[in-house]
DNA sequence: CCATATCTGTAGCGATCACTACAGTTATGG
DNA sequence: CCATAACTGTAGTGATCGCTACAGATATGG
């Protein structure tokens, strides 16, 4: 059989384009001309390869927990509950406020509240938020196991307030909050491991 | 001089009806036609009435402002900071999972990234935050006066910190975390603030 | 070298967007 | 009681939305 002619772009290129267009202006504030604009590509080739406007975001969502997926392995391998905690929110204050990607976090501000007939989108970015939540949980589970976080901790409630903090910080990076201030949070924020810690 | 004809409906009746719809739906998500199916009147009454879209939702938002100003008063009148600190968490669980209410927070959930042409609307929201942050900031410097909060305690730091909670914890309930997840967050929390205050 | 299959660019589809012209209605000021 | 002024409902405005029909281009399989 024959097999067509190939694509012309490379689709990750694309897609990470498309990710800084729906993380800077979120899903419905991004508009298809937009997108294809950024992509470098013209409409037909955007549905071909990804369906439509919200499967165009789930590729970019799945790129973007990619490239969070190598990184979150590396705040899971600190030693320590508390360190986890620490490396987590500062890295976090620190990438949030790089000028090298829009302020804030995609799984954030792509879009907490949609319109009829976007309704799924906030699920969708809630449930890979749910993800990190429940890598945590797990991480803190360990660190109970191993004694350097106190068996009185409830580590789902931990990973819940992880999670709200950092979601927090991103709600404040994306209205202009600077490096500093989101490192203050973190560093406010961390006590509670601290309490949480046996003593060492 | 004549006075023409008085408007038919109540204003105020009217924007608690449009304060419903970009709270559940955000301001790009909110549809004139919805919300003047809302609120009970045609488009040239509300143009007639806040100008445009972007001025009804201003005028949504003070009298979100103006309804949370009240019970914000009350938070801040609790007797130390740490007092103010488990207050409005924990009542701020309570609010944003009300079921007379959308879940989350108008603040939060309203536009946090829009696309051109509406780029100020997540302006106007931090800057209705940070209203609620210079207050908590202000009531942290007089719980260090008063004695109550240790005289190391950053107060910026600690209003940052509780902002940060809240807008996280909006987050959350804005995609479906109950009641009671949100009470956990508001319980880890707290921690913070009993570590920096006085022994009592 | 031809038939087939897929991609690309142009051009435009119907639907919906925020917004308003206009005529009719209801009040006040004189 | 009339002129004026503001509000109301109908019915749209042009612009933009997400999306696609179509024709030409470019690869593979036989």
């Amino acid at each position: 059989m024959a097999m067509g002619r190939p694509r012309e772009f490379d689709a990750d290129a694309a897609l990470d384009q498309a990710m800084e267009v729906f993380w800077r202006h979120g899903y419905e504030g991004s508009t298809i001309a937009q997108l294809t604009e950024a992509m470098g590509i013209n409409p037909p080739s955007l549905y071909a390869a990804f369906g439509n406007k919200e499967g165009l975001l789930k590729a970019a969502l799945d790129r973007y927990t990619a490239k969070r997926a190598a990184w979150m392995e590396g705040v899971l391998s600190a030693p320590t509950a508390r360190d986890v905690a620490e490396r987590m929110l500062m890295e976090t204050a620190d990438i949030q406020t790089d000028p090298d990607n829009p302020p804030g976090c995609l799984l954030v501000q792509g879009g907490l509240a949609c319109g009829t007939g976007s309704e799924n989108v906030p699920f969708e970015l809630a449930a890979r938020r749910a993800l990190t939540e429940d890598q945590l949980r797990e991480r803190f589970v360990k660190a109970k196991k191993e004694g350097d976080l106190k068996q009185t901790a409830d580590a789902a409630a931990l990973a819940r307030y992880l999670s709200a903090v950092s979601a927090g910080m991103g709600v404040m990076a994306s209205s202009g909050a600077d490096r500093e201030a989101l490192r203050q949070v973190a560093n406010v924020s961390v006590k509670v491991f601290e309490e949480q810690s046996t003593k060492r």
